[in-house]
DNA sequence: GTATTTGTGGATACACCGTACGGTAGCGAG
DNA sequence: CTCGCTACCGTACGGTGTATCCACAAATAC
């Protein structure tokens, strides 16, 4: 079977999800393929282009979630995807907010999601969606790198506490025990136990709220 | 004067500033400081260790604000000193929310924002607390990494609209020519007049709001 | 004063990266 | 048959982070 885009970026993502994308080159992608390094050249002028090829596969997933009932519903429906999606493709939240997204699917979901704030009561004029719109993805993407981020921390360091206690706690409970942190250290310390879609949702419809709720102008 | 890892950083970072962090190696800094490239092992273990440093000194400006008078006077503060800082070093940005930041300065930041936050009206308990500190730092994070991106874009290709419709015009407005994405289309061509550091306080202001609000348990 | 140890800075080397470049083999047109 | 063109391929270059070895100087032991 020939090379095409659609091929090497489907490997790309299949290696980045395995091995992080620190850990993906061209060079493993083309072995993958059975090929030599300079063959995806003829397909993908850059290395970051390649990168958008695969975030826009990513957006291609969110953007399948489609048309709800109601703007919250969308919003909602989108925002959940985006969670899920970047869960599934963790290097995705490397990447997410670090560049311009504008692959034919990244345009879609944000038409989307724009398209839904924009009958949302609250938001009367293009200053107002604007405004909502970089509210609403700007806690999208904090949120979900911090997700993956604390995700990966718990992979490297070891699931259960003491493990934990072991590698970053000779460091982190030193500077704990200092108390110049004392809020910092009751939130380590017996705040874990939070559910992450829990918090997601609680603090997506907190967002959507403020939004929503008309202001002075 | 010898070498220390202060130095080493502040060289790093001011290498950082110049050329980005793709831009910065080991080898550029040890040129910099006009030794040799094996000699920074002697003060650092890692690169990573190094950004690691280069994080905190910038987390040790933010830190420099202090407390204020009221709750959300130090919440402002320190979201307004984080936003300062990474347009100073725009590579704060790529690496927000990618890590965890355990230096003292960062705890220190984190510290401030928590205990400020666990007087704001709403947050009765640490589950409470542990949500808007999550809240308020995805949205800060997100600002500031989507701020900086497109002050990129814009630097790349030029900051009038002529240039940008030559480079990623033939693209861009090709896609928005399609008719698919409306409400983007509407966004792009008027919605670039909005004031960056307006557009954060409010949507800011929003989210506090949001938080301070009682809501249902 | 000489010998030995110790530590500090430097150079070299390795594996890997993205990618520029030159060559070669197949193939349709004249 | 020959010629030009296109599609593939291997090699090579300049760069990266980092491990290892080595020379030399300072300090210590006798």
């Amino acid at each position: 079977m020939p090379l095409s885009r659609e091929k090497i970026a489907a490997t790309a993502i299949r290696l980045a999800d395995a091995h992080g994308l620190d850990g993906l080159s061209l060079r493993k992608i083309a072995k993958e393929l059975g090929v030599g390094p300079m063959r995806l050249y003829d397909y993908v002028i850059n290395k970051s282009e390649l990168l958008d090829l695969m975030v826009d596969v990513v957006y291609a997933r969110i953007a399948e979630v489609g048309q709800r009932s109601g703007w919250r519903d969308t919003v909602l429906a989108v925002a959940h995807a985006t969670r899920a999606a970047t869960l599934d493709h963790e290097w995705f939240s490397d990447v997410l907010g670090g560049r311009p997204h504008l692959g034919p699917h990244a345009l879609a979901v944000g038409e989307a999601t724009a398209a839904a704030l924009s009958a949302a009561p609250g938001v009367r004029d293009l200053d107002d969606l604007q405004r909502a719109v970089g509210a609403l993805n700007a806690f999208i993407i904090g949120s979900v790198r911090r997700e993956v981020t604390e995700r990966r921390t718990a992979r490297s360091t070891g699931t259960d506490e003491a493990a934990f206690q072991a590698s970053l706690g000779p460091y982190l409970t030193r500077m704990l025990k200092t108390g110049r942190y004392p809020t910092v250290a009751r939130l380590v310390i017996d705040g874990a136990h939070l559910n992450a879609e829990e918090t997601f949702n609680h603090n997506l419809t907190t967002i959507l709220d403020g939004i929503t709720r008309r202001r002075p102008t």
